[in-house]
DNA sequence: GTTACTTTCGGAACGTGTTCGGAAAGTCGG
DNA sequence: CCGACTTTCCGAACACGTTCCGAAAGTAAC
């Protein structure tokens, strides 16, 4: 049976590690010898700590990694966002979009970690960008989260692919789609020709994103509008 | 100086192990054990080998995955595809999602290459029978090429968000998103309240995808036909 | 002081992907 | 037959993330 709780100050051995140690430790290790050496062993030895002893405050290197996107996201200036609502989406997702593209390891944490915990505090500001032009455009706040996820999902494949692609180049034998292959086995593609190389570089985001949120606004504002699907 | 080319046959100590053969006693151990059972020395011990002698027939674990899925990606039937244009995106980029959502590996192997070698044979099909449609919406192949792209971003942050979201479930301090957070922090988001559950099972992918393929197809042929961007 | 309990810490160990250096086993030219 | 060369194989080792379990160090009750 637990021991009735302690009535002042805590029991047990005196900590020598907070987790915010833990981050800013890690924060400064990624900055000096770049995210690829951040490892929990040297994390540790930097604070001076047995390794394990980190478990106690996180629960796994994708939790350090999580805690550290949101930190770094947090810090990212909000766009001033526009009066017009689809410009607004425009202008949020933009802003998170690039921020996390020019930052080389965010792509690994959201690889690894996908999506759990990322807008846990530190983006919502762009959900309710989204959501808050559901009235101008006539859809319910449900729907407007839809937009908000469907977005979400487009740009996290576009980091990921890209950022995968620039990491990893294609060896002789098996080529990346858009670095070049056999275009004589597509019919229609042989009209393309020699422009693989430049398709390949070329950053189709912005355009992608607008056409998505035409797309769901359209969708979102014609199919019954007040009406829950 | 290297030796000339052997007149017949090859030198060197003959081989006991070849590329096939890793890849079919992959596909076995995956079918029987589990996909999270598929190690190097699993799978080295299972073929009756040392484990380093797999790298000299796979570059790493990646490229076996790559080349697994792509196998797998192979044996997709393929889409009757509709003789409309934009049916005919929906019904490729649909065949070929559903086939990676519905393998729970695949997303793991999204995750780790991202996007490089699954379609050098195996899914071309798909881009063939979006570029197809080039001529009948008024866009070039090029713009073609952009649709599929985008779509495949898409395609590919859904599966993996979704994937990981199962995966992973939040813990108590660290709330999902879609399974719950403190909604009065966003003003907007309030009048959601209790619907978030059901919010987050919702599969949205068929009627994201409908708005991205009319946003992107309204876009191509809008925006100066037949002229180079 | 002694004992009970609680919390934090960390060394040892496991399984992982991967690299390195050398051994094994063939063919080829003398 | 014999050395040179080439290709394939593999044991040893490394760094990694993670788990186990016991030691360390404090407070609380007696």
């Amino acid at each position: 049976m637990p021991r009735p709780p302690s009535p002042h100050g805590r029991t047990g051995r005196p900590r020598l590690t907070s987790r915010a140690q833990i981050l800013t430790a890690a924060r400064q290790l990624i900055d000096r010898d770049g995210w690829e050496k951040l490892t929990i062993r040297r994390l540790a030895a930097e604070i001076g700590v047995g390794a394990t002893t980190l478990y106690h405050h996180i629960r796994d290197k994708e939790d350090l990694l999580v805690l550290l996107l949101n930190h770094y996201v947090e810090q990212i200036e909000r766009p001033r966002l526009p009066s017009d609502p689809r410009d607004r989406i425009i202008a949020s997702a933009t802003a998170l979009h690039d921020a996390l593209a020019g930052w080389p390891w965010a792509a690994e944490v959201l690889t690894v970690d996908g999506f759990v915990g990322l807008l846990d505090e530190s983006a919502l500001w762009m959900v309710e960008a989204i959501v808050a032009g559901a009235d101008d455009y006539g859809c319910t706040p449900v729907q407007a989260v839809d937009v908000f996820r469907n977005i979400w999902y487009y740009t996290v494949g576009e980091i990921l692919v890209r950022a995968h692609s620039a990491r990893r180049p294609a060896d002789d034998e098996r080529l990346t789609f858009f670095s070049g292959f056999d275009a004589a086995q597509v019919p229609h593609l042989a009209a393309i020709g020699d422009q693989w190389p430049a398709l390949a570089a070329r950053d189709t985001y912005p355009q992608g994103l607008r056409a998505f949120v035409d797309g769901l606004l359209a969708q979102a504002t014609s199919a019954t509008p007040r009406g829950v699907a």
